[in-house]
DNA sequence: GTATACACTGGAACCGTTTCCAAATGGAAC
DNA sequence: GTTCCATTTGGAAACGGTTCCAGTGTATAC
């Protein structure tokens, strides 16, 4: 039932030295004394006194929020991500993790607004979420800012390497003997980030010396009901695929329920590879690529703390996608 | 590339009033003429100003910053939560959601450790996580706390209720005319909260007249490996359930995939019923007891809100699930 | 016209820290 | 014992608000 804590006062007259002393030792303790800051540090034990985080950000520039703008955060890649970057965020250091949603353009406006102002940021973390026309001009410049997954020109990114994914994937199908390759996409377009799958997959394709076809690539959302529809045209073709690479674990998983329907069996039948490695992929055995989330989130907290001190920090190339095998593929490994 | 943004000086000067007008016009105005109050208005539309958090956190007694506690937040009940709460904070309040993730006894320490002393915190909830003995005696009593989804003798706490949810399950699988119906829980303890479904599946067979039977109840973990394993058990019995009720969607998805070992049609060979309506069970069309995260949320910001001004808020009871009927359990409205 | 009450307003003090500057201290060199 | 310089130290000022108190202005009552 503590009423109030000790203040940095209390602690310098306990200790029986000045103000700046305790904010000395407190900082790095730079020219001090060691026989003085003992005194200040026996003091700070003795009172049980913790800085004051509030009257520490209004006198220093920096804020000590981290500031995490992410997209439906319910989907589990950005739950992953947020995970990552909550395990990176060193532990006292007085840096919190703020998190907004973000579901509705109004809400996007909203988050960048408060971004682009508010004094109690020390950083921003963008995942997925491309800061609108405009922030960059009305942002407070002193406020490092990384955009993760996603692209930007003005501000420093890091992205996955999705046509690597694409040609993991796609390479891995062609390892198991694999020749008639179908995908399940978003976009073929090389030039949109769902599209870049679809470029590595074509690439794998076409270093093994197996023709691409057109017949075999299905373009549609990320959802199951889309896996299930594009799965049971590629299925009902007059050369069926023998292999599935679907771009979304979602679809994945409408892929399993289409074989299901058409009374094959995986991965004897129809060999069937994910993307993303959610949750769900764990349960239901499903071969998947993997995003290397914890990576990523590390990458942008080092990069947050290179600018606070002063660095010019460059971010990394895209990350590289891994291989996760389970069932539905037939890897030798596990003898599907 | 604002430099730095205009301070409530700079707006007292431009609207030709002192500063302690300018700051009654921000918090509520009452006092302050209706002409006055329009020249510092245009005067802040004009400066853009925005009140720095900082400042005003430093001066008030109260922080600004929401912080929530919750273990393991990647998993799905816990998302929804976290959502809802993000959902039900006041935009422009000035207030951020802060979130610690804790996964292990060191974070738990040191997630209540920050609770109970930092000094930016408006308020704390804390999600299925008790606070540890001693967390009442060291905390700071100006900073509301509610606990969500978990009993506490010491705080506020709102949950839900479980043996209403294992009625309501119970009481479906019974209309749909059911009456060999078996369950896989966690515990059968009705002391312990993962034992009350249990209770409640155990009353509303009792209430229909229908036998109780111990070789249909089996408990393990919320896994998909246990609820398989089982499932398993409880279709092998000589008279086996034509209806299994699990605590948990992932036993649930267990269940269903032991059907399909089995050789079981679902729902016409088996009704299944899951618990917490996780986004999977949607995928896989399960029924499932959904848990009312939203009113939860809303309850306990609520519950902040009044705490904050002044009110003694008494946590209401604990809330009641509802039935989320899909394809798993045959309900008519389905044909399944 | 004056007294009185009341509504409104200005500005100093304060919240808890860091930072800066001047002053004090200590030790080395002579 | 002085002198000089580098190191260490104390404390005022500043960060950007809110709050309080005293003072000004206005309206009402007589």
């Amino acid at each position: 039932m503590k009423e109030r804590g000790a203040r940095i006062g209390d602690v310098a007259v306990l200790a029986g030295v000045g103000v700046g002393t305790v904010s000395r030792v407190l900082n790095g303790g730079t020219g001090v004394r060691a026989s003085t800051r003992q005194k200040v540090l026996r003091a700070i034990q003795e009172l049980g006194y913790h800085a004051d985080e509030r009257g520490r950000a209004l006198r220093a520039k920096r804020g000590n929020l981290i500031l995490v703008l992410v997209p439906f955060f319910t989907r589990n890649l950005y739950v992953e991500i947020l995970r990552a970057i909550d395990r990176a965020t060193p532990p006292d250091s007085g840096y919190i993790l703020t998190v907004m949603n973000v579901e509705s353009p109004q809400e996007k406006e909203r988050a960048f607004a408060l971004a682009s102002s508010d004094t109690r940021l020390a950083g921003i973390i963008s995942v997925s979420l491309t800061p609108p026309d405009g922030f960059a001009a009305a942002r407070r410049t002193d406020v490092p800012l990384i955009v993760l997954d996603a692209p930007s020109e003005e501000f420093p990114a890091i992205e996955f390497d999705h046509v690597y994914g694409g040609r993991l994937g796609t390479n891995h199908l062609l390892g198991l003997g694999h020749r008639r390759i179908g995908f399940i996409g978003r976009s073929q377009d090389p030039f949109v980030r769902s599209g870049l799958r679809a470029v590595g997959y074509r690439q794998a394709l076409v270093e093994a010396g197996v023709a691409w076809r057109e017949e075999y690539v299905r373009v549609g959302e990320y959802s199951r009901e889309h896996g299930l529809r594009d799965a049971l045209a590629l299925l009902d073709l007059p050369e069926p695929p023998t292999a599935i690479f679907a771009a979304s674990d979602l679809q994945a998983i409408g892929v399993l329920e289409a074989a299901r329907l058409r009374g094959l069996e995986v991965p004897d039948d129809l060999a069937v590879l994910g993307y993303n490695d959610m949750e769900l992929a764990e349960y239901v055995g499903l071969s998947t690529v993997r995003l290397p989330r914890d990576e990523l989130a590390r990458y942008a907290m080092e990069f947050l703390e290179a600018s606070w001190a002063g660095a010019l920090a460059r971010p990394p190339s895209p990350l590289r996608p891994t291989l996760i095998v389970r069932r539905s593929c037939g890897a030798a490994s596990d003898g599907g």
